[in-house]
DNA sequence: CCCTTATGTTGACACATGTCGAATCAACCG
DNA sequence: CGGTTGATTCGACATGTGTCAACATAAGGG
């Protein structure tokens, strides 16, 4: 409402600071950890790395459920990487698809490669 | 030893292809999952920052054990983030320091970073 | 030498997590 | 409607994981 203007976002710091230039808080360090953690299985890795490199950065459940477990595990997965905040879920029709949200995925790269500034 | 000479490293690839070109294969997920795993817990993520924020990018034991649990589980976690190639640890005389590998964990990074190319 | 300090290892245990089958909910289609 | 297919939820189980106390190892100092 106010600060419709270009606001230089003071300190939105959307999750993840960076890990090598200063000690983080345990706070900080809860809130990046599960996000790490929800990336830290092999199936939930391939289910994301499935849903960011599809056309369009969205994916619909049917595209991606061949990851080697069942049905019921891929939703359960899809489920876990929702609540970290990677993944958003649209139910289109019959479908419901998965897309990732850039912003949250560049920020905790972003908070590995500020090493090498 | 046949390459002996300035070999360009043809397709080393540290760690951890991009995450947003193409999906992940089950053993590149299993790799990369494994770090993604070693960063998924509070206590250890603190720990990494600590030594990777530290002074000359290491630091002893004994400047980092204060994260709220006791130091058998600083030294077991430490341990996991050495297994997971993000950590090195060297005995000094009496100290053990422990230091990061910059260039796993700026791979790490890239990997999610390179969506926004 | 023994003793103190600094780290790491072992064993045990509570708890979280990945997995599946069965049941349930949602939308489309004859 | 009833039926079919897609997707999630539920209940259960085996396994993995974080944690600590107790013990072991390493280095240095009296």
């Amino acid at each position: 409402m106010s600060n419709t203007k270009a606001s230089p976002v003071p300190k939105v710091e959307p999750c993840c600071p960076p890990l090598t230039e200063r000690p983080l808080t345990a706070e900080e360090a809860e809130r990046t950890a599960a996000m790490f953690k929800a990336l830290g299985d092999p199936v939930r890795l391939r289910l994301f790395s499935l849903v960011a490199s599809h056309d369009g950065g969205e994916a619909c459940v049917c595209d991606i459920s061949d990851v080697g477990v069942s049905q019921p595990t891929v939703s359960h997965h899809l489920k876990k990487l929702r609540e970290a905040g990677l993944l958003t879920s649209e139910r289109r029709g019959t479908w419901v698809y998965y897309r990732v949200d850039p912003s949250v995925l560049a920020a905790l790269g972003r908070s590995l490669v500020s090493a090498e500034t």
